[in-house]
DNA sequence: TTGATGTTGGACAGCGCTATCCTAACTAAA
DNA sequence: TTTAGTTAGGATAGCGCTGTCCAACATCAA
C-alpha cells in the first residue's frame, strides 16, 4: 500500500514518510526496517533501504529522543580532563561509540562528589541512552541516582563483583602491589608512597602499597605523603624537595601518577640526585614523556584505551537489552621497567 | 483562566502542563516566562517560577530540541584533545556554556579536513544551537556548510577581519615574530624552527619567525625543519637530536608547541649539551611542566582560557541573535622568558 | 470619537519520530 | 475442520514542547 505523499517541508529535511512513499511503504515500516526493530520482510527492508540512501536520509535525533524517551547519546563522567590518561579514555569512547550511532557527552567531575551527582542529574534530564562513569561512587546519592534512572550504566578504571554491575577495568591495589614488589626485587629498603589528589583509585593503590611493605615488614607510616592537590608536575618536583629534606634515608619513591613522577625526576636533576643510584623514582600510567625523561621512568602502563573501547562495547550491548558476556572485564596491567629503578 | 489538571503521565516526569496547571495558566505562557520570550506580566512571571520551583520542573530537551528545530548543545570541533592546549580551551567553553544551559558536545578532527567535514556534517543533523571551530578551514565546502547550515559559528585561536566572520584568538604569525626577536636580542645568529603537525597556525607561525629572520638577514632555508608527525615529546627530542646532528651551528631553536620543547631540553640533556649556553630552546603556548624543565623553557603564554570563555560568550551572543560587541577580539599573547634563551 | 498601533495571553497545530494496539494472513496442532 | 498461535504490516495517538496566528484590551494621535 503506497503512502500518500508527504507535503514537501519547509525545513528541506528528508523525513520518515518521504523515505515511506518513496518506497510505497508506512513511515512505521520505514522506521522498523532501518532500525532492525521487530521482523520486517527481507525484501521491504532492501527497498527501503535503497529510497532512504537515494534520498539522503538522516533519522532526527530530537525527535527519536522524544518519542522513544531516551537519546542516541551516552553521558561519559570522568574526574579530569587535564590528566591524559582519561583523555586517552575519553578518545577510544567516542571512536567506539560513533560508529554505533551514539554521542559521547563528556561531564568533568573534578574529583568533587557533589559535582558528580549535580552533572549526573542534568545529564539524566538528557535521557542518555547509556552511562559510563569513573570508578565506584563513594556518595550513596549517586549510587542511587543510577539505579532509580534505570540508564545502563559501565563503570570504568576499577572492578567490582557486585552482581548487576558493570565495569571494565584492573586492580589499582594489585598494580601497586606489583610495581611495590618490582623495587623490593631491587633491593630497596625505604620506599616511599607520594601521592596527590586523594580519589578512591589512589587509596587503593596505597593499600596496595601496604600491603607489600608490611608483608616485607618495612612498613613505616611516615613514608606516605599524600597532598590533596591535584596531580601535575610542579608538585611532584615539590614532594620530591619536601621527601628528601625530611627523610633523607628514603631509597625509592613510588608515585602515584606518572606527572608527580616527572616533576620529580626534573627536581632531581635539578639537585644533582643520581637516579636511581641514590634513590628510584616509579610513577604510575606510563603518560606521554614517562619514556624521555632522564632517566627514563619505570612505570605501570594502564591499558585506558583498551578500557574505553571494552567499556563502550559493553554499553551498546547493554543499550540493546543483550546481557554482555562478562559483566566485569579485567584488562590487567604491565610493570614497565625503565632505567629510573 | 487556570488550565485543566493534566492527567499524571507515567513517565513522572514533570511537565509544562503541570507547572501551568499549578499556576493557573495556559502552558504557552510558562514556556515564555521561563524562557523571557516575549512579554509576560511581572506577576505572572513570578508565579510560573514559583510554581516551577515548586514542582522540579526542568524542560525537556528533546522535545524543545524537536519543536524549535535546534538542540540545547554547541558543536565544539578541535583537532585533538592530546594537546593540552585544547583541553584548556574545552574546560573554558564548558564551564562557559554550562550555566547558559548549553552542552558542549566535543568532537576531534585530528588535523583532518575530512575528518572535520564528516563530524561537522554528523554534528549539523544534530541541530546544535551553536558551533565553535578551530582556526579556519582550508576547505571550501567546509565553510560553506558552515554558511548554509545557518547556525552561529564562532573560530576560535585565530583571527579574521571578514566581514560576518566571528573569531576569538590571537596573531599566530605576531606571536612567533615576537618569540623570534626575542631571540634576536639575546644574540641568537642561527635560529631554526622546528614544527611538526603542520596546520595552518603552525604555518602562520612559521611565517613570523621567517619575516623576522629575513627582516634581520639571517634567513636560511636549511634552518627549517617540518614534521607532518604528531607533535610530542619524544618527537620533539628526535628532531633536537637530527638537528643537531646535521646543523651544528645552530645557535637556537624555535619548537612550535612546547611539548617539541620539552623533549628537545631532555634530549639536550642526555647530550649534555648545555642549555641555553651552547643552544638555546624555546617553545609556545607554555604548557604544563614547561616551568618545571631543566633549564626552565622560555615560551609564548597563549590565552586559550580567555579563548574559550570568549568564544563562547560570542556564541551565546549569537544564539539569543543580539549582535556582539565585536565580531573579531583579539585575546593577545605574552612571551614567558625562562632560562633556556 | 476613531482608527492605528502596541501589548499581553491563549488556541492551535504541528516538530519527526516511535510505542501500542489492531488486523489480516498464514501456520501448526487437535 | 476448528482453534489457537505466530508473523508482518498499518493506523492511531502521542512524546513535551514552541511557532504562528488571533483576540482582547490598552494607548495615543488626530
Amino acid at each position: 500500500m503506497t503512502a500518500p505523499a508527504p507535503r514537501r517541508r519547509a525545513s528541506g529535511r528528508v523525513t520518515l514518510a518521504d523515505v515511506a512513499h518513496a518506497a510505497g511503504v508506512s513511515p512505521i515500516t520505514v522506521s522498523r526496517a532501518l532500525r532492525g526493530e521487530r521482523a520486517v520482510d527481507a525484501e521491504l527492508v532492501e527497498r527501503v533501504a535503497a529510497a532512504a540512501r537515494k534520498l539522503g536520509y538522516v533519522p532526527d535525533p530530537a525527535a527519536r529522543a522524544l518519542a522513544s524517551r531516551h537519546g542516541s547519546h551516552v553521558a561519559l563522567l570522568i574526574p579530569m580532563l587535564s590528566n591524559a590518561l582519561f583523555v586517552d579514555l575519553v578518545e577510544a569512547v567516542q571512536r567506539t561509540l560513533r560508529p554505533a550511532g551514539y554521542q559521547a557527552l563528556i561531564g568533568v567531575t573534578h574529583y568533587d562528589d557533589s559535582e558528580e551527582e549535580h552533572l549526573l542529574r542534568e545529564q539524566l534530564l538528557h535521557r542518555p541512552a547509556g552511562l559510563i562513569v569513573t570508578g565506584f561512587s563513594q556518595s550513596e546519592n549517586i549510587r542511587r541516582l543510577i539505579d532509580q534512572s534505570g540508564v545502563p550504566c559501565v563503570h570504568v578504571m576499577d572492578n567490582s563483583s557486585e552482581p548487576g554491575v558493570h565495569s571494565v577495568g584492573f586492580s589499582q591495589a594489585d598494580a601497586a602491589s606489583a610495581l611495590t614488589r618490582h623495587l623490593l626485587s631491587r633491593g630497596r629498603k625505604r620506599i616511599a608512597f607520594a601521592a596527590a589528589q586523594l580519589d578512591p583509585r589512589t587509596m587503593q593503590r596505597l593499600e596496595g602499597w601496604r600491603r607489600e611493605l608490611t608483608s616485607a615488614g618495612l612498613y613505616d607510616a611516615t613514608l606516605e605523603w599524600l597532598n590533596p592537590a591535584p596531580s601535575s608536575i610542579a608538585l611532584g618536583a615539590r614532594m620530591f624537595e619536601q621527601i628528601i629534606g625530611m627523610t633523607p634515608a628514603v631509597d625509592a619513591i613510588f608515585f602515584c601518577n606518572d606527572d608527580l613522577a616527572q616533576g620529580a625526576t626534573l627536581a632531581a636533576l635539578r639537585l644533582k640526585l643520581p637516579v636511581p643510584e641514590r634513590i628510584a623514582i616509579v610513577g604510575f600510567n606510563d603518560l606521554t614523556g614517562s619514556d624521555q625523561m632522564v632517566p627514563p621512568l619505570t612505570t605501570v602502563r594502564t591499558p585506558r584505551g583498551e578500557i574505553g573501547q571494552g567499556a563502550a562495547r559493553m554499553l551498546l550491548c547493554l543499550i540493546r537489552g543483550e546481557t554482555p558476556a562478562r559483566a566485569c572485564i579485567d584488562v590487567g596491567f604491565e610493570v614497565v621497567v625503565r632505567e629510573s629503578s
